[in-house]
DNA sequence: GGAGATGTTTCAAG
DNA sequence: GCTTGAAACATCTC
């Protein structure tokens, strides 16, 4: 599930424990989930220490302690944050649980494509260097078409999942962003004149911050609820996992093909 | 039973 | 050395 927006709107989940003192730390061992942990220092440190700031970046999330130390989070594809009555028993796909006097904090994910980290006293790894977020000041038109020249014969839907070049932009976003620039999926990289990349940069911006404000919550005080129902009927988004869903434009059907290596939903139609 | 799923990594080929 | 594309990962749902 998670791209930019569900990754913000998962990490707050965990908001009601933040500040309050790690009574104890369970995990589920010997899971791909932790395949560059030290689950041993994760348990030994995070007892008694407390979550004190969240941060995200694209697709990852970070908590810092009180005492300095960070736990790193990734959802992969099924993963999810949640809190949960302070009793909580983990269930099979829970691979950890920070229980604080109030909640239990829950890390599950099925397909065990997710990974957690922990790194005492440090920034968690790979956060030393990040690129520029697409709502982020720096990333600028040039930056954006130096990407497209980077990867010219790309075509542009598989640049668009780039994470070190769009970072938070995931399949569905892909093919929001796409379908507004009213672009074909296929298109390599550096086909489009002028005009159009400047179309496909202004989408790019406004499909993110839209997931930060619509899913993620990021101009609400209360996290939304997580339904569909919340995604304006004028989206892709609402159109496009149903069999049969045409395009919100032209009313004409949409396709589903595998381009870039993932399911690609788009309006042949509406997209040149 | 089979196909496909909103992600990343790894490897081979160009 | 770089870019690109395909396969692998593990489990659930339709």
């Amino acid at each position: 599930m998670p791209e930019l927006g569900e990754v913000i709107y998962y990490a707050k989940r965990w908001s009601p424990g933040i500040g309050e003192p790690i009574g104890s730390v369970q995990l589920n061992e010997a899971k791909r989930i932790f395949r560059d942990c030290d689950t041993v220092a994760l348990a030994k440190s995070l007892i008694g220490d407390s979550l004190c700031e969240r941060r995200t970046h694209g697709k990852r999330i970070a908590f810092r302690t009180q005492r300095g130390d960070w736990l790193g989070l990734h959802l992969g594809m099924t993963g999810r944050l949640r809190a949960e009555a302070p009793t909580y028993e983990p269930q099979r796909h829970d691979h950890l649980v920070l229980r604080t006097c109030s909640r239990a904090l829950v890390f599950e994910d099925a397909r065990l494509f997710g990974r957690v980290h922990f790194s005492v006293g440090s920034e968690p790894e790979g956060w030393a260097a990040l690129p520029p977020e697409p709502s982020d000041i720096a990333f600028t038109r040039a930056y954006f078409q130096a990407i497209l020249e980077r990867h010219s014969k790309a075509p542009l839907k598989a640049v668009l999942l780039r994470q070190e070049c769009f970072p938070g932009v995931g399949n569905w976003m892909a093919d929001e962003i796409l379908w507004r620039a009213r672009l074909r999926p296929n298109r390599p990289a550096s086909s489009l004149n002028r005009r159009q990349a400047g179309d496909c940069y202004t989408k790019v911006r406004e499909v993110c911050q839209d997931a930060r404000k619509v899913i993620g919550g990021e101009e609400q005080e209360e996290l939304p609820g997580f339904h569909n129902d919340l995604i304006p009927e004028s989206w892709l988004f609402r159109h496009r996992w149903r069999d049969g869903g045409t395009c919100p434009q032209t009313g004409k059907p949409l396709v589903r093909e595998t381009i870039g290596g993932r399911t690609t939903c788009w309006s042949p139609a509406w997209q040149h």
